[in-house]
DNA sequence: TAATGCAAAACTGTATACAGAGATGAGCGC
DNA sequence: GCGCTCATCTCTGTATACAGTTTTGCATTA
């Protein structure tokens, strides 16, 4: 039971997380065959895994040239955002409708224990990651799959630059306290089932972050082109 | 430029819409021999154009087994009706809130001009293009290009139900008229500036045929399965 | 008859080869 | 110095081959 991955699934898990990092510069070609040797597999499997990953939105391909990493722009993070708010208001209203008591129960629980580590957590990425959970697990309580997928795919295309907008977040000052309040405050209405409650405070708790993700595009420009300092 | 489509655009095209009208049957496996014979290219490229299908939802793939078609069942036909809630209540909002002024009298335009079509017309197949066409277009009021590649996935991997319970509907009765008032109530609130008014109108036009098209899945299986008449 | 095991067939996963298209850069003319 | 052309090189698109795995069907046994 160890062997439950295959090699194009291997290949596929780290050309995406290749894509959702950057390491493929916005616009820029892949090269295959480089790609080929770096992975240690032959074009083949690369270029299914590549394929997958266009139709996801990571990648774009053009016919005779190959492919690309898809583009950074500031209107992309936007629509990205927006279809966020579409996704996630409509799974917090079907959660607060119909997800299971003890689901909630348990959630709730869980952001209590971890709490702490909300507020004191000084690890960015771990602060994101905490929060990308809740939202996966909150859109989960609406037992609908589709939407769960549509968000997974949401949240890998726009990580890079939550991680940019919420690195200077916490530069001005803790935002964990911020963060966790406002998960409360949804997971509280989807609690007392008040479905139009949990839609207007899981839609203005995305909105909230919309604009600084939009204005994160610049810094992470700069990132991705600067040497590690 | 006529070459404008590469040869595994044409397979991904033709292969798309196998898997859209279930010339593959649900759970069934997919030969890649006998594709590839029967499209006349090698298993390349049909693997590459299987992977895309995948990863847009419309195949499953089992290392080491191959690619099956999706399974066809009410639970995952609800859940697509209700993701198609999210995008489009959710476009919608946004047409309302900031689509433009000449967009939005275009398209009341173009509705008033085939709304004879839509009362008259036998052939369900054009119907439902009617349907799919505003639905698409409304989205695209928005502005926002991901919610309207998410309506576009989701459209193609529903189109087979829809036809079937819309065909069901032409028999009771004639339903255009039904559907063209409707059309116009949304884009009226829209066209009003009415964004709250254009999502509940939204919302119950799509939630009104979710239960047709989940009990469509039974007539679905016997169409399949049953030789042509 | 049903279950089991085995051997053959069919199919998948991937490397490799090669043709052709696209990019690159040197050399030449202006 | 600037731009254009052509040769060369690189990279993509796809066929094909083959190894390994899964499935299938037959024969044997209880």
């Amino acid at each position: 039971m160890a062997k439950t991955e295959s090699n194009v699934d291997r290949l596929y898990d780290a050309l995406r997380r290749m894509a959702t990092d950057f390491s493929f510069k916005p616009d820029a070609r892949i090269n295959e065959s480089a790609l080929a040797t770096q992975l240690d597999a032959s074009r083949t499997p690369i270029r299914e895994a590549l394929n997958r990953l266009v139709a996801e939105g990571f990648l774009t391909f053009q016919s005779g040239r190959g492919f690309f990493c898809r583009s950074l722009s500031p209107e992309l993070v936007m629509d990205l955002y927006e279809a966020r708010v579409a996704v996630e208001v409509e799974a917090v209203r079907l959660a607060a409708r119909r997800g299971d008591e003890r689901d909630i129960a348990v959630l709730m629980q869980e952001l209590e224990d971890i709490a702490p580590d909300y507020t004191s957590e000084a690890d960015t990425e771990a602060l994101l990651a905490m929060d990308e959970r809740f939202h996966t697990q909150l859109c989960a309580l609406s037992g609908n799959a589709e939407l769960a997928r549509m968000l997974a795919n949401l949240n890998d295309r726009i990580r890079y630059l939550r991680l940019i907008d919420l690195r200077r977040l916490q530069a001005i000052g803790p935002h964990g306290q911020t963060m966790v309040s406002a998960h409360q405050r949804i997971l509280d209405a989807v609690a007392r089932r008040d479905a139009e409650g949990a839609m207007a405070e899981m839609r203005a708790h995305i909105e909230r972050r919309r604009e600084g993700a939009t204005k994160a595009v610049r810094d992470a420009y700069a990132q991705l082109y600067v040497p590690e300092h």
